[in-house]
DNA sequence: CAAAAAGATGTTATCAAAAACCTGTGAATA
DNA sequence: TATTCACAGGTTTTTGATAACATCTTTTTG
């Protein structure tokens, strides 16, 4: 569904949403620790979604990853579509080149129809609304 | 979403079923011309289909793949359970090893929801519902 | 029997995703 | 201002999925 370099940068960035709450910058090393990943490959990606504006970082000691008000705002979506794109939305379920209303796989329509509560669901879904459960431990980025 | 493997099974055996509606047996040169798809790769899927019931054949001159009652009547859903497996109904969202109920990742139940929605679509579809379809153009499985 | 077609098995090639590494550069603080 | 911390950026390696190919066996029809 997700490429796994997508499923990272969503555990991370919601990892970076909650410490953000507090005001607290977090660096690749804790955030890496804290989504059992790859610290390089979680490195490379915040990179990238930094050059895109998602989250803003800081050099230097007491430096690291963090998100501002507008940030915490962003939904999971938005990181979907910096990492993987649209291609969850527009590729055919069938993996056929040319899909569409006009020349549809077998299962077009029924695809478009899943494909658009995917969607619905991932924009109402804000990095800081999580912040709460991830506290109390109901919720979690890992294992 | 689904495997490459699965993307052809699937229409792989539409075609098969399209074909078997009028009685006729096709082979794998004739199914991998119609689906678009690699002919030794398409092979060996429906040697692996055919082990696992989903689809019937016969070797020798005029023989090939072909589909009876019950199996015109059998789901997308029996397909991809074939090939891979209940991965899309089990895995988290998030690429966590262990997600459930008990220990959910942030959009475990969200989640749970998009993939009953998926599950009920492709139980639903049959794999003789298309046929008509097919023989009239309005649906394809290449290009 | 000969030809045709699937069954079975194994090897190799290609490609993109994932992961790891290494050096550069800017910022903070003592 | 020097040191150190931590992100920035580029390069390389590894891995796994996909794809392609080859060979041989078995079965069935004509």
């Amino acid at each position: 569904m997700l490429s796994k370099t997508c499923e990272y940068a969503i555990r991370a960035m919601l990892f970076v949403a909650q410490k953000s709450k507090s005001g607290t910058k977090v660096g690749v090393k804790q955030i890496a620790k804290a989504i059992d990943s790859p610290e390089p490959f979680i490195a490379k990606i915040l990179q990238d979604l930094g050059k895109k504006g998602l989250v803003l970082s800081a050099k230097g000691p007491t430096g690291g990853f963090y998100l501002d008000k507008s940030g915490l705002e962003k939904s999971l979506a938005d990181v979907v579509n910096a990492i993987d794109g649209d291609r969850l939305f527009t590729d055919c379920g069938l993996g056929l080149k040319s899909c569409s209303a006009k020349m549809p796989c077998p299962v077009h329509h029924e695809f478009v129809k899943i494909r658009k509560d995917i969607k619905g669901m991932l924009q109402k879904a804000k990095l800081g609304d999580y912040n709460t459960a991830l506290e109390l431990g109901t919720k979690f980025l890992k294992r």
